[in-house]
DNA sequence: TTATTCGGCCTTTTT
DNA sequence: GGCCGAATAA
């Protein structure tokens, strides 16, 4: 039992306990990951069956990495069998199989965040109601929490209560909204992310022979991150671990942060209830941080009113204070922690991965890249606009899904004219009304044109009906080729990669590469199955795209890098050494979470999981004026900031009180020299950089003719096909002046200002 | 039907 | 500062 070994007394006997409910109570950096996957190899040691064991982990991740130490530990590669992945990932492939059942083809499509939003945005429209008032989001929110506490659409009219409130907030027709949402979602034979769980519990709510057959078949349930389960997972964990009750739950009560999507801690407590004779492990004794980050995080933490009782202690050095650092404007906070970061990697001769910077809104991450970039140190962006998000991906995806499942409403108007084939909006808009009157779904008006007649032209009849039988054809090929080939197939004979290719601008170009390198995943994706002897179909491969977060897709060169990421996204991550900005009000608590206790208190378990996070040091930023929706406003130092015990902080470049920015002056001289150093900044003297203009040039440039008089060698511009650059020569006058502009990734241009759309920014 | 511009409205956080 | 939809022009 050697690999027992490395465990304390308290991480062993979680992991040996083998049979019977179990909670794990895990300190932050207390070694859950570590307990959870020793646990299922000391499992597979003591005879379980691989394929018996389920664990549902918070990324896919998280669950690659655990089969791989899994495998290190037991030898060979018994953990392939186990069933492992998020909650989505996992029940997405149970429902596959079980489609039918609930009338869904087996092909579903999954709904993104958008797809589902652009629904709603439809049906709000189609019922006359005023998108003002029917927020697509607002609603959203409401239908998604409804499904989450799985409150059906009649049960969602019939709810009193429910009803009342939307009634009182102005916005009494969400029920109908939610009906014909739903109806939409089945008919074009698709499910949102709610649904994936929803459903799952219709599944084994009205088939018990499948509820049965899940049972039986995972004789072990393990969840990671209970915390954050919402009562719709809690009840599928709930009913698969009904006959067997070898449940065993992971979770840190003090880092439960989502509640916005409906997790509840109230999970943890009705655990007791479900189970009254379940055994409790405490893991207290953090390994990752220094004994002032620790100190400091529960000096933090122990304000919240809600929690359980927890001592997190360690006996790691006692490391240096948790440094305040405070500057002007939100671009200095990016010089600043990028110097600061610099200095570190130099005198301590740190990675670049041992640096993270974390903030509470995707929005923030921009000045900090700026600097990033201008000093030339390489860092990922998690979160924001993923590599799936993207719009050339997405659609290219759309066909992928249309030859999935048709009748995907989403999938087929975003690119039932796109690469543009002369399907104009009112033709879309006359086969909508048709469809709806049918009561059938657009693909199916415009496969059938026979069956379901529409009074429009008959060239864009036609065009559509053309575009039908491309579908068609890809859809007759979806079953037998494998995914890499019909993808490719797909790709040229849509037109997306000739209508990219035509793009010579780099955003083009980019895109073109994007296309290239969706493709390649595919063909990895494909390979992957091959070596399992199946064929990986395209539409096994849709299941993994609509669930995969960037997180996932982690590539060699992404592997030493500064990462910056939203506090959310760094849920169990460490780095030695961690950067939290923008620690001001209504930033950082956030201004939307300051009207209740539990929502305060929300935001404060947020501001622990980031301390957490810190191996060696950790540091906190703030900003005296930010810009927010363009304009600059002034803002407020954190509540959070003096809500750390004052013994394990280290106040810098505190100019309260006395004249703004002197002292501030050490970091920044160092840093422009550096700055310049690096060549990267052109003038390097900030009195001298460019500034924006008045809106007479940007106005005039803007609309391509005209003289752009104002234009100034040195002036950053913008150009359509080449991104930003900076105007090096002036020749010419009027209309007939022509500009010598670098573009950093593209090389020196000449344009002619009549032609050349150029914007001046800063 | 398509391209282009303008104005309104944002914004938490994610599967 | 950026996105989306409506309005406007070609």
């Amino acid at each position: 039992m050697d690999y027992l070994d490395g465990l304390n007394e308290s991480q062993r006997k979680a992991v040996e306990h083998i049979d019977g409910p179990m909670m794990v109570i895990a300190g932050a950096g207390s070694g859950k990951t570590r307990v959870l996957t020793y646990r299922i190899a000391h499992l597979l040691r003591n005879g379980v069956d691989a394929f018996s064991i389920l664990a549902l982990t918070f990324t896919n991740k998280a669950a690659k990495e655990m089969k791989e130490r899994i495998n290190s530990i037991v030898g060979g590669n018994e953990s392939m069998n186990i069933t492992m992945g998020t909650f989505h990932s996992v029940f997405a492939r149970i429902l596959r199989y079980n489609s039918d059942k609930l009338g869904y083809p087996s092909n579903f499509t999954i709904y993104d965040t958008q797809d589902s939003r652009s629904l709603i945005k439809a049906i709000v429209k189609e019922f006359g109601l005023d998108d003002k008032v029917y927020k697509p989001n607002a609603v959203q929110g409401r239908i998604s929490s409804a499904k989450n506490n799985l409150i059906s659409p009649a049960a969602y009219e019939a709810n009193v209560e429910i009803v009342s409130e939307d009634r009182m907030s102005r916005k009494p027709e969400i029920f109908r909204i939610y009906k014909e949402y739903a109806k939409r979602c089945f008919q074009a034979g698709a499910m949102d992310f709610d649904d994936l769980l929803y459903q799952t519990n219709v599944l084994l709510r009205d088939f018990p022979e499948v509820l049965h057959f899940y049972q039986q078949k995972f004789k072990y349930v393990l969840v990671d991150e209970y915390q954050d389960t919402n009562y719709s997972q809690y009840l599928i964990v709930k009913k698969l671990a009904a006959v067997y009750e070898n449940i065993c739950v992971v979770g840190d009560d003090a880092q439960s942060i989502y509640s916005f999507r409906g997790a509840n801690i109230e999970n943890i407590l009705n655990f007791k209830k479900d189970y009254p004779d379940f055994d409790m492990f405490k893991l207290e004794q953090n390994y990752r941080s220094t004994s002032n980050i620790v100190k400091a995080a529960n000096s933090i933490i122990k304000r919240n009113k809600d929690q359980i009782q927890k001592d997190v202690w360690t006996s790691n050095n006692e490391g240096g204070k948790i440094n305040i650092i405070r500057c002007l404007t939100d671009n200095e906070e990016g010089r600043v922690i990028t110097n600061r970061i610099f200095d570190i990697k130099q005198n301590e001769g740190a990675d670049y991965k041992d640096f993270a910077i974390l903030y509470r809104t995707n929005a923030q991450s921009r000045s900090f890249e700026e600097s990033l970039r201008k000093l030339n140190l390489p860092y990922k962006i998690y979160g924001g606009l993923s590599f799936y998000q993207r719009k050339e991906i997405k659609d290219l995806i759309a066909y992928f899904r249309l030859a999935a499942n048709p009748k995907d409403e989403e999938a087929l108007k975003r690119v039932i004219n796109y690469p543009k084939r002369g399907i104009g909006k009112t033709s879309m808009d006359s086969v909508i009304l048709a469809a709806r009157q049918y009561d059938v779904s657009i693909w199916d008006v415009i496969s059938d044109f026979h069956r379901y007649p529409v009074s429009i032209g008959a060239g864009a009849r036609n065009k559509m009906a053309q575009f039908a039988l491309k579908i068609q054809s890809y859809a007759a090929q979806m079953d037998t080729s494998p995914a890499y080939d019909l993808a490719n197939n797909v790709a040229q004979s849509s037109g997306i990669l000739k209508d990219l290719y035509d793009d010579k601008s780099p955003e083009g170009v980019t895109r073109y590469e994007n296309i290239q390198e969706l493709l390649a995943g595919i063909k990895e994706f494909s390979v992957q199955q091959e070596e399992k002897d199946e064929m990986g179909t395209l539409s096994d491969f849709l299941i993994d795209v609509a669930l995969l977060t960037d997180a996932d897709k982690e590539t060699e060169e992404d592997k030493n890098t500064i990462t910056l990421m939203t506090i959310h996204a760094s849920k169990g991550l460490e780095f030695p050494h961690v950067f939290i900005v923008g620690l001001e009000e209504n930033l950082f608590p956030s201004q939307l979470s300051l009207t209740s206790r539990t929502e305060l208190e929300e935001e404060r378990r947020l501001f622990y999981v980031a301390v957490t996070r810190a191996e060696k040091t950790c540091t906190l930023s703030y900003v005296v004026s930010r810009y927010r929706w363009g304009q600059l406003v002034t803002a407020e130092p954190s509540r959070f900031i003096d809500e750390v015990d004052k013994s394990y902080v280290n106040i810098e470049n505190d100019t309260r009180g006395r004249s703004g920015g002197r002292s501030l002056s050490g970091y920044q001289r160092p840093s422009e020299e550096r700055t310049k150093g690096f060549g990267q900044m052109g003038t390097g003297n900030r009195n001298l950089r460019p500034v924006k203009e008045t809106s007479s040039v940007s106005s005039k440039s803007k609309t391509g003719g005209g003289t752009t008089e104002n234009l100034k060698v040195g002036f950053n511009v913008e150009h359509a096909r080449f991104g930003k650059g900076k105007v090096t020569a002036l020749v010419g006058a009027g209309s007939d002046q022509k500009a010598t502009v670098f573009f950093p990734r593209v090389g020196q241009k000449t344009l002619i200002l009549k032609f050349a759309k150029l914007t001046v920014v800063e």
